[in-house]
DNA sequence: TTAAAATAATAGACAGTGTTCAATTTTATG
DNA sequence: CATAAAATTGAACACTGTCTATTATTTTAA
């Protein structure tokens, strides 16, 4: 058959994306299903591929919608912050993978293999990301030591990212730590301090 | 059939989490087949199942293998340390995942489902490992600070553990940062020179 | 020594998965 | 309307983890 309703092709890529964005979030990345996906739309397993070519693909495009996802989340945060805009970031960072566990861990289940291309649009958001925190620590910083800021930037994203993946998958808890995202923000503080001196 | 070679259960046991390790650090977590474990030591794919139950499981026994020679590198590096015993431990920390990358990796890349326990001994080989760094935590902390130290150590762990799961899996690359290492490393001393004053 | 019980191992069946692709149906165009 | 183009299908393939009835061996008991 051919184009059977008036879905174009952007949307029925919509379409695909977004269900499959519901579906990664219910089920998680292991139980994640491309077939699954089509059934709920009412299109079959070969439109899928028509459309996105491979189950890598499919992942990369509705990761890379959770990246934006993420990013809104922070700007949203950071619009309404008070004066303490560090500690919007951080629990921004932290709540966003608390409220949509599945769906931020899938960022980082999937390890794309070498012969797939990463899309721009998804180099694009992840970069949009770490150009918040980054204007934010730039902010922060006196003028003689902004310029390290990209570099102090990237440092921070991890660390922050550590805490939050050892808050998620039951790491902290297991260590007895009720509090990793008030531990996060205390060694991002301190290398802030650091850095101003 | 029942026993057929001079192997006892516990060796057959070692076997398979042997071969299953080779295989887990050759394809990697998400290529991993319990089948292909089988065939490569002449046993079929019930045998796995008789003795370890779940593909969970079995990873979960190839996972507690990987804690025991990770904290087993870091006691090794530590005992022919010269007088910097945090720099090897960061190193350590990340010389072993950056030589183990598929075996390193799959320690968080298996999250266990609900209903699955852990084995006790994959408990108690984690509890090591975090117990060598919150001793050579502990030394470095003045006397008054020393009570902080556990948790110091947690939220240190986390620090290096998201420097080096960003650096694995290429995204630091991506942010043009060549050196993670030593952003950890400078991370963690910011940190315990603040909790020394 | 032989019979019974316990153990060990197998291979096939089942329901899934990602992937491919020839066949088919729908739409658009001349 | 006829034809070309585009879109969609679903069966087939080679896998996967999991379960289970069957068979073979070893151990134990009589």
């Amino acid at each position: 058959m051919g184009r059977r309703s008036d879905h174009s092709r952007a949307e029925l890529e919509r379409m695909i994306v977004l269900e499959g964005h519901r579906q990664l979030a219910e089920a998680g990345f292991s139980r994640f299903s491309a077939r699954e996906v089509a059934k709920r739309i009412g299109y079959s397993i070969g439109t899928i591929y028509n459309v996105f070519g491979s189950h890598d693909r499919l992942i990369l495009a509705i990761n890379t919608r959770t990246f934006r996802l993420w990013a809104d989340h922070l700007r949203a945060r950071l619009g309404s912050a008070d004066g303490d805009r560090i500690r919007t970031l951080v629990e921004g960072y932290f709540s966003f993978a608390r409220e949509n566990p599945n769906l931020w861990m899938a960022i980082y289940d999937h390890r794309l293999p070498p012969d797939v291309a990463m899309p721009p649009e998804y180099q694009a958001e992840r970069g949009e990301l770490t150009e918040i925190v980054t204007s934010e620590v730039a902010k922060v910083l006196p003028e003689p030591a902004r310029a390290g800021a990209p570099r102090l930037a990237r440092s921070l994203i991890a660390t922050v990212h550590g805490h939050c993946t050892l808050a998620l998958n039951g790491t902290f808890a297991l260590m007895g730590e009720s509090n990793p995202l008030e531990l996060a923000l205390a060694r991002v503080r301190e290398s802030l301090a650091a850095a101003k001196a």
